[in-house]
DNA sequence: CTAACTGCAAACGTTTTGCAACTTT
DNA sequence: AAAGTTGCAAAACGTTTGCAGTTAG
């Protein structure tokens, strides 16, 4: 479930201070599985649960990104995503309308990745498929 | 090679008006290999050639990218890089650094792209890998 | 008591836009 | 003249930051 003492313990076991407005934060990314940018958190946080400034929903969303339990996903120069699903997985992003979809598949996979430059270690691999609506 | 006359061919064989402002940021783009944010070719351009304005140097950006002359890479949230070479290839992304490079090789592919949802057709398919400094 | 956190508003950097002037046809 | 293009400055947008006040350990 996602009870305030589950959602505590899951910020705790990342090193963060599950306060107030983090737990709200969690609570909303967490209730469902969805892409959601900054913007789109603000709203639902303020609209579902208490008030949470602007301010704290951004510096709250790069803590958890930073911490490992959400996601950012880079596909519209405009805005970030964060993604609650932090399962390695890839992306769709519909360029007509900005939504960001999951690749559903286990049978997607990046093969033959050169050895990587020296001194370098890897991040993460991100593969963003882009698609747009089919000419009528 | 790079000439004036050449590179108005180039844009006009993408249906793009070859006006002096947009040879001169063609010239730019051109003449190097290189993953350029908006930014470094207005600097550039003006550094090297007459002067052209930030709203034209976005603008034209723009428009090369739509009309395929360019590429638009989306790795960092700051910033979009144009990428002058348009043959598919992927990238390597420096999240220290911000510096993107290419992935010199053709090994590395894409496999088990799942039918894409219906009604859609593929625009494109981006990878970026993600690279930062081993620890020391 | 101290350190961590929050909210507000202002600042920021990138990109877009309105519009008058200037080309080009 | 009409259509397309440019430059400037201002606006817009998402995001970050400074700081005073609040909360939590």
């Amino acid at each position: 479930m996602n009870s305030t003492a589950d959602l505590a313990a899951r910020l705790r076991s990342r090193g963060v201070n599950p306060t107030r407005p983090r737990i709200a934060v969690a609570q909303t990314l967490f209730a469902r599985m969805a892409h959601l940018s900054a913007e789109d958190v603000y709203k639902k946080v303020n609209m579902e649960r208490q008030c949470v400034s602007k301010a704290t929903v951004y510096n709250t969303l790069g803590l958890f990104a930073e911490k490992g339990l959400i996601r950012e996903v880079i596909a519209d120069p405009s805005r970030v995503f964060y993604d609650s699903n932090t399962v390695p997985h890839h992306h769709y992003y519909n360029v007509g309308t900005g939504e960001l979809s999951d690749i559903h598949s286990e049978e997607l996979h990046v093969l033959g990745l050169p050895p990587l430059p020296d001194g370098m270690v890897l991040e993460g691999v991100d593969v963003i498929v882009r698609l747009k609506a089919a000419a009528p």
